[in-house]
DNA sequence: ACTGAAAGACACAGACT
DNA sequence: AGTCTGTGTCTTTCAGT
């Protein structure tokens, strides 16, 4: 059930330098961490029956084989004025690689779009956008992503209420 | 363009138990925050040119009064098996408080379910999904969201790249 | 791969400006 | 509202199993 011999953690790896599969430990840890990204190693150490040691090593591991890609911290929308999202769709007009990588050039320097993604359907693209209020959307509509080149149609899907909202990928 | 008399703080704010307005300060030290919840106090003094002390009490305040909401991991999706990421959006049968109530309970259940929002539109939530690959989806979207009660319409849309993804929401 | 100990860095509280 | 200083706790490394 949670057995780890000493060949565990390679066991399951594909290929030449693979990474390490995760064993249970690792994701115990992070769990925790993401829950929490200030927890200490300590207080790791003791939930997992283990010391400081292996725990540090553990995330050390995890960090420089990008399992752990960042630690963030989670801001209230609405106390930084940013209390209003929009999911915005985004088709464009012709589909080379030049059109696409100026749109991206262009979303990746504006602060009001906080995730992009490309998407199957009839949009291209999803955009995430977070600004104060609805005169400062408009703005962002208007101003900013219909001056971008090759822009075919938008929608706007406004969010009225957070439901639910998580970072926990590992349980 | 950068003062900050003695009524600062506290001249913006609202009402009574108004939570004070955020100075230039705090507004670095978020920024030093978003990027990495694990820097250390003493780094950020050095950076926003504060000894530790008033920093670790702006801090603290922003934490007492849910400027900053926690403090999380993020993880590789791919590297803990939750490579795929869709886009759900479903409209229910019915608009009474039950059925809403009765979907949100089941979507807080669900592990898959990483984001969940009420929208304007033709539907009634958005859901972002993550899951391992195709057939993980599958399961979660005949066996898991469409057996929830008063489901009406459910539309997929799947992420085929990420093109952004940021938690920097004070610049 | 883990434990335990030990050094250095850090957080946090206090006295003071 | 800030600096400086001290204490206790934490991270991080090293020797040993």
């Amino acid at each position: 059930m949670e057995k780890e011999g000493s060949a565990g953690k390679n066991a399951v790896a594909g290929g030449a330098g693979a990474i390490p599969a995760l064993d249970t430990k690792d994701l115990q840890i992070l769990r925790l961490l993401q829950e929490n990204a200030r927890i200490t190693v300590r207080e790791i150490a003791s939930q997992v029956h283990l010391s400081t040691t292996p725990v540090h090593e553990r995330i050390k591991r995890m960090e420089e084989t990008g399992v752990i890609r960042q630690y963030v911290t989670l801001v209230d929308h609405a106390k930084v004025k940013k209390g209003l999202m929009v999911i915005c769709y985004v088709s464009l007009k012709q589909h080379n690689k030049q059109s696409g990588a100026q749109f991206i050039r262009a979303i990746d320097a504006m602060e009001e779009v906080i995730e992009c993604y490309n998407i199957s359907g009839e949009f291209d693209f999803m955009l995430k956008v977070a600004v104060e209020n609805m005169d400062a959307y408009y703005h962002f509509h208007v101003h900013k992503l219909s001056e971008i080149e090759d822009i075919g149609h938008l929608q706007s899907v406004f969010v009225m209420g957070i439901i639910k909202q998580t970072h926990q990928l590992v349980y």
